[in-house]
RNA sequence: GGGCUUGUAGCUCAGGUGGUUAGAGCGCUACACUGAUAAUGUAGAGGUCCGUGGUUCGAGUCCACGCAGGCCCA
């Protein structure tokens, strides 16, 4: 190609379309992977998303994380595969059907059979595979779409298997007690979601009682904790206290006894307890049966001071050994209800039983027939014998059948006995929401029931300690949550009771005293060979067996002394599925040992926050324990995207973003370089679809101008860098900074990526390309490309600004890949100068540090600091910029300093419009001088002097400041003593030049001429008429090479003398062959310059 | 209730190791420029740096206690 392409205008949606078809027909993706076949490997691990809903925005910014770094790596040389995966079975997918259906958990394998149902599963959650893939390519996230791994599929989930087996091996796989929502009427637990159903929570009116527990050696000292189920109260194991609550000790009575007692409880609960109008009541005055009584409180101590305390047990049915009854720290304490101190019974409630877990307290638990300990409730939901008082007895009245119930419940009467025992501080009845089962609509009891763990706990000193070598985005979801997290880890809950999912390979013997743990299909097919042999089994399994339910709990097992053995009916938890994708995507161990091993741990994954407990920690978990590795070496937890008003996004509320409207409107690049940039992506994201579109416009619009500009003239000069670069030194000021920057640019934004910065990066490149390329170095050199013939400095300016523009097509390009593509290719295609296809087959660029140069880089900072300065000048004396002014004078205090501004003082002159650049030195002997404290110094030095120091260096005349310029050092005396300065103690500056208009930013001084001289008054006409006429010829529609002539009706000399001395200059800028002053003409055109006005008419050649 | 996190201009965000006049972009106002033109430049207005204490010669920055929002967990 000849010609670089040139737009009329930016159509950046365009842009996402036609790049995608590009690297569709050329296969670009496949070929940034194969192409580096045998160099180093970065991994990067796909977190599966589920298809079973539509992809929102929040899906394109967590995407945008991942690709970016994918991209860089690949640039960087490695090899990048990325793997797609589809997270597939779970709740999500079983309600949804369930609901499609018009069906409740119940009637699975009722009104549909298992079998069907499961396949309803597998249909739905690929549902809206199609849209997610769309948007996977409209965005432009470049992962293996073609052969994803699927967790529902056979091979993956006989991964799962051999997992499960090696975890059952080395005795980490144990069956044990779990507190469960349980419905007594209906004999089965229920679900979370089974408990989110509506209707379930029904407010009821409960005996609720505040209980007395003496403390240990003491007389009368009680703890008080409240419970709305006093039927606990016989299983009562610890009490739990919040660690920063303050509690206090009262001296008061008991309300039903009227025996003295000293109580303790949360100094937040006092009013709830205590009636005001006793306050003034006196301890000695108290008579039995007196309705306000008095109290006192005799102590006050925080929460965390009494744990360890022991107390007696309230009921004493089954003694326990210590620990039990002992204080201890809840993190569920509140001071909203209650006393805040919580009765804690290990068997009855999830917050007590993971507590009791933490601090080894025994529970509560009597021996079935069997020899097993089981809760002193039995699953009908009465109370076991051991509990003689109330022996049989149905907890809650509602589980009698009619007419059974006792008039009092059992709640009642456990109140009575215990007021009667001086053990009730306060019983009353209590309105509150407690859920129902929503089949009895009887009231649920949280229950311990058997569950299968992960021993997780056993290696947790190992998941800690592995966790310190993975490198976190942000650090404190590292340390902090995750970090937490573990610190306090619990024994991972397998267990789930449904259908659609990875089914438990554990088969038990009929006396529950054998067990057999299936580590793969092979395997399988071997115990049912065996199976088959002993007549359980008619025939062994096929080839193609569907591990799902229900086909794998038909299958029969025989036990090693020939029992049968069924499949435990558990299905274990997805996120297992997700944790295990490092082995089950490549189906190992069974196949692909070699990738495997050269893909694990992953270099790099990104997803959100909210994964911290789900996948991120599976992966860690099972990388630990099965591998003593971490199966992630780095990984980014992005935030959450919300609305622009910091609200959650819903469909339901309205405020969600489509990603495929805002794709289609802005672009993908825009899309993704807004989210990018942002904010960083561990900070929610208020996504403000304006900020898409100024991005679009500030960066990308100004990436595009920058473009536009360089195809324009380059085409009209035929520059296509077919000649070797000019040397460094032979090119220009401006060439030289920029080029600096570009090669500063590239390590910083080189080492952002290395760094997981995106946003610092993405930042910088911005800043880059709008300030420093568009807003300066082109502003400053426009007229280098089209004034003048096609020489060498040209060929410079041509060569920097390509430069510019290619090196930021590849160092932008993992964040806005599309425009990127366009921009390197709309180079290359004329230049040829690169080899790859893509920017995307690039290599990153490596920064030059012979471009860069900090003494020149500080120059041209310098050099924009006084046209601003000046800048500021001309309006305060109200000078346009057009108008030339004689000279601006800088006062230099330092050799250094005038090197630099003579340096830059070119562009300085034609940036404002001056003829010269003046300098002032100490000897022009009119510098007013300023001396300024350096805080820093002096404060390092001399500490607490500091401000002393302050203020007689403020003091200083112009005699002081020359004596510590000539000396370096000056001897303050200061009150008592003497103190040394050095020169570096002090910053001095010009403040002042009598007599000028100066204006000053830090050591910065300028002052500028502002007396016109005739001559310079005309130059000033001469240009305002250029002008004129470029509007003119702009209006007449003319091209940028149309000649012209121009003639003026002579005016006042002034003018006259202008046109006349200026003929050469106004000609040559507006393309004129003539310029005259005539008498009179014909088509005149009026123009005002100033306060004259002018004839004029311009004609075409 | 616990862990983590955020709070700086109207909006979105920067502000190593504490240093005295707290910055940018957008928006707003004014002016300028006009061969990048659906561009561009300059200037101006706009701040209780969430609050209260503390450490320090000096705190947006460090510490403590709060307040408000967010996520996760109970």
């Amino acid at each position: 190609m000849n010609k670089y392409n040139e737009y009329k205008k930016p159509e950046f949606a365009k842009v996402g379309e036609d790049i995608l078809q590009f690297w569709k027909d050329n296969g670009i993706f496949e070929k940034s992977v194969s192409e580096k076949e045998g160099n180093p490997t970065f991994t990067f691990f796909e977190g599966p998303p589920s298809a079973n809903g539509t992809p929102g925005i929040h899906h394109v910014m967590a995407r945008t994380v991942k690709d970016i770094f994918c991209r860089y790596k690949t640039q960087k040389g490695f090899q990048v595969k990325r793997k797609g995966g589809w997270d597939t079975h779970g709740l999500p997918v079983e309600l949804q059907v369930e609901k499609e259906l018009g069906i409740k958990k119940e009637d699975i394998g009722k009104k549909v059979t298992v079998d069907e149902y499961n396949q309803k599963c597998r249909e739905t959650v690929m549902r809206y595979k199609d849209i997610w893939d769309d948007l996977t390519e409209k965005m432009g996230y470049w992962v293996d779409l073609k052969d994803p791994y699927i967790t529902f599929e056979r091979e993956y989930i006989e991964t799962l298997w051999s997992m499960l087996k090696k975890l059952y091996d080395k005795d980490l796989l144990y069956k044990g007690y779990t507190i469960q929502p349980y419905s007594p009427a209906a004999g089965t637990g229920l679900s979370s979601h089974e408990l989110n159903q509506p209707g379930t929570y029904q407010n009821i009116k409960d005996t609720s009682l505040v209980a007395q527990f003496k403390v240990s050696g003491t007389d009368n000292d009680y703890i008080l904790a409240w419970t709305t189920t006093p039927w606990t109260l016989p299983a009562n194991n610890g009490l739990a206290v919040g660690a920063g609550v303050e509690y206090l000790k009262v001296k008061t009575f008991n309300q039903y006894t009227f025996e003295p007692i000293n109580v303790i409880l949360a100094k937040d609960r006092m009013n709830a307890y205590f009636n005001p109008k006793a306050k003034d009541v006196k301890i000695e005055d108290y008579k039995a049966g007196d309705k306000l009584i008095p109290f006192e409180v005799i102590d006050s101590f925080k929460g965390r001071e009494m744990e360890g305390m022991d107390y007696e047990q309230l009921m004493p049915y089954i003694p326990l050994e210590k620990p039990a009854f002992t204080v201890v720290i809840g993190d569920f304490v509140t001071t909203e209800d209650g006393t805040g101190i919580v009765h804690i019974s290990k068997t009855f409630g999830a917050d007590d039983f993971r507590t009791s877990v933490q601090y080894d307290l025994p529970g509560v638990f009597v021996k079935d027939e069997e020899g097993k300990d089981v809760p002193i409730v039995d699953k009908q939901g009465r109370y076991v014998k051991e509990i003689t008082d109330f022996a049989g007895m149905y907890v809650k009245n509602q589980y009698y059948k009619d007419e059974e119930a006792p008039g009092k419940s059992l709640d009642v009467q456990i109140s009575i006995k215990l007021k009667e025992e001086n053990k009730a501080f306060k019983v009353e009845k209590y309105e509150h929401s407690y859920p129902h089962c929503w089949r009895t609509d009887k009231p649920v009891l949280y229950y311990p029931l058997d569950s299968w763990f992960i021993k997780t706990t056993e290696y947790k000193d190992r998941l800690v300690e592995l966790n310190k070598t993975i490198n976190w985005k942000p650090a404190s979801t590292g340390e902090g949550r995750f970090g937490n997290w573990l610190e306090n880890l619990v024994d991972w809950n397998l267990s789930r009771s449904r259908y659609w999912g990875t089914p438990l390979p554990i088969w038990v013997s009929e006396d529950k005293k054998e067990q057999k743990c299936i580590g793969s299909i092979a395997e399988l097919k071997e115990e049912v060979q065996k199976s088959v042999d002993a007549g359980y089994m008619q025939d062994q399994i096929s080839d193609d067996f569907d591990l799902h339910r229900p086909y794998v709990d038909d299958i029969i097992l025989v036990s090693d002394s020939g029992q049968k053995m069924f499949r435990e009916k558990d299905l274990i938890d997805v996120w297992f599925d997700s944790g295990a994708m490092p082995y089950a995507q490549w189906h190992y161990p069974f196949e692909n040992d070699d990738i495997f091993q050269k893909s694990f741990p992953a270099d790099f994954i990104a997803e959100g926050v909210d994964q911290t407990r789900g996948w991120f920690f599976t992966l860690h978990t099972l990388a630990v324990m099965l591998h003593d590795n971490v199966a992630f070496k780095n990984v980014i937890a992005n935030g959450l995207v919300l609305d622009k008003s910091g609200n959650k996004m819903s469909k339901r509320l309205g405020n969600a973003i489509d990603p495929f409207e805002t794709i289609a409107e802005y672009g993908p690049d825009a899309t993704r370089w807004y989210m990018i940039s942002n904010a960083n992506p561990w900070d929610n994201l208020k996504f403000n679809i304006e900020g898409v579109g100024e991005v679009q416009r500030r960066f990308f619009g100004t990436l595009y101008n920058t473009y536009n500009f360089f195809a324009l003239y380059a085409n009209l000069d035929g520059f296509k860098f077919e000649e070797d670069a000019i040397p460094l030194s032979e090119r220009t000021e401006s060439d030289r900074w920029i080029l600096s920057r570009l090669n500063t640019l590239i390590k910083s934004i080189d080492g952002a990526y290395n760094d997981y910065e995106p946003t610092k990066a993405a930042r910088m490149i911005m800043d880059f390309v709008a300030d420093e390329v568009s807003n300066w170095y082109v502003r400053l050199n426009r007229k280098r490309f089209w004034k003048g013939e096609y020489n060498n400095d040209k060929r410079a300016a041509y060569q920097t600004l390509y430069t510019c523009l290619m090196t930021v097509a590849k160092i932008g390009a993992p964040i806005a890949p599309f425009y990127m593509e366009r921009l390197y290719n709309d180079l290359n295609a004329v230049s040829n100068q690169e080899q790859a296809q893509s920017v995307h087959l690039t290599d990153f660029p490596v920064a030059d540090e012979a471009c860069i140069n900090t003494a020149l880089e500080e120059q041209m900072q310098l050099a924009q600091t006084v046209s601003s300065l000046t800048h500021s000048l001309r309006k305060k004396e109200k000078i346009k910029v057009r108008q030339p002014l004689s000279k601006i004078m800088i006062p230099v205090l330092d050799e250094a300093t005038r090197h630099h501004v003579e340096a830059v003082a070119d562009l300085i002159k034609s940036e404002v419009n001056v003829k010269s650049v003046e300098f002032l030195d100490d000897t022009s002997g009119i510098l007013v001088k300023k001396i300024k404290p350096n805080f820093r110094s002096i404060g390092q030095k001399f500490g607490p002097k500091v401000k002393l120091i302050a203020a007689a260096v403020n003091q200083w005349g112009q005699d002081d400041i020359a004596t510590i310029e000539r000396d370096g050092q000056y001897d303050l005396t200061l009150d008592a003593e003497t103190v040394q300065l050095a020169i570096d103690d002090v910053e001095i500056s010009s403040e002042d030049i009598p007599g000028w208009s100066v204006a000053s930013e830090g050591k910065t001084t300028v002052a500028l001429d502002i007396t016109i001289s005739e001559e310079l008054r005309q130059e000033g006409i001469a240009r305002d008429l250029v002008n004129r006429v470029q509007n003119q010829r702009k209006d007449m529609g003319l091209d940028v090479q149309d000649k012209i002539d121009v003639k003026v009706v002579k005016n006042e000399e002034l003018i006259n003398s202008a046109l006349a001395n200026y003929k050469e200059y106004i000609c040559e800028e507006t393309q004129a062959l003539s310029l005259d002053v005539v008498d009179i003409i014909e088509n005149t055109h009026t123009i005002e310059i100033d306060d004259w006005t002018l004839e004029i008419s311009i004609t075409v050649r």
